[in-house]
DNA sequence: TTGCGTGCAAACTGTTTGCACGCGT
DNA sequence: ACGCGTGCAAACAGTTTGCACGCAA
């Protein structure tokens, strides 16, 4: 726990995360690839997925946790949401305005006919609330 | 479009329905796989997806789409919202009250200490809207 | 007798991991 | 020289699919 390894800054993974800067929305690993790929050619899928998890160990940039059968990542850590298309599975940031219709927002600056909205609260359930808390406290007894 | 098989009620369908009714939460096919199997010790994984997924079609089940690695099926075909566990992936469902605030409910009625929201709007994007509406215009042009 | 639904196994997709090497410190 | 990060390939997990057969209509 808190045992930081030293992270290099290697090619790759500056590359990797201009990539990230560069495309458009959210990409997914392999767009990530298929990107990086034109500048350096001989990378591997496996590279960009260990960077990736580095970046994001260290806060740089964010896995996103969404519905979709591939993972996706954002260069933007803070929290926020999302509207996808459920045709093409296009993904976008949403800004919502307090006291604004999300609707209307999503409409006029989106573009997007909605259909649905989830919303996915997350924490921790009680049993695991209860470990956790008994944990440390284990971990503090040993600590003095 | 519209073309619907007429979908037999097979026994294997039918305990997979109700295993999918005993389960507590949202399931995964592995999970209901293995209540399935005391049953029916011969049933395939195959099976049980396949049965998922006619069951989902017909509107009888719901296939989640949220976050995580595994799919999760719901026998509530309603829209409504979710909590998870972040650290077991425990998975509830969430009424919401309206003019109610939130974080109370989740913290009266399941307990959870939530530590955050992601909404997930869906629909269509401006692309695919546009492609909806002219492949559907050309599909009553065949049509007539 | 037609063809849907099954069990089985293989295929597929997205992601992770073991290994040997090489490069920076 | 140490060891992190790499390329490569194999392993993995979850899901889907091709095939031959059997059973209900």
């Amino acid at each position: 726990m808190g045992k930081k390894k030293f992270q290099r800054m290697t090619p790759q993974r500056k590359i990797i995360l201009e990539e990230l800067h560069n495309a458009r929305f959210h990409p997914t690993a392999d767009e990530i690839y298929e990107r990086v790929r034109r500048r350096l050619p001989r990378i591997s899928l496996g590279t960009v997925y260990r960077n990736l998890d580095a970046l994001a160990v260290q806060g740089i940039i964010q896995k996103l946790d969404l519905a979709g059968s591939q993972r996706r990542f954002d260069v933007n850590t803070e929290i926020h949401h999302h509207v996808r298309c459920v045709s093409c599975g296009a993904l976008e940031d949403v800004v919502v305005l307090p006291l604004y219709p999300v609707e209307k927002i999503l409409q006029d600056t989106h573009g997007f006919e909605i259909q649905g909205v989830r919303m996915e609260f997350s924490g921790l359930c009680p049993r695991c609330k209860e470990a956790k808390t008994t944990s440390q406290e284990k971990q503090s007894q040993n600590k003095h």
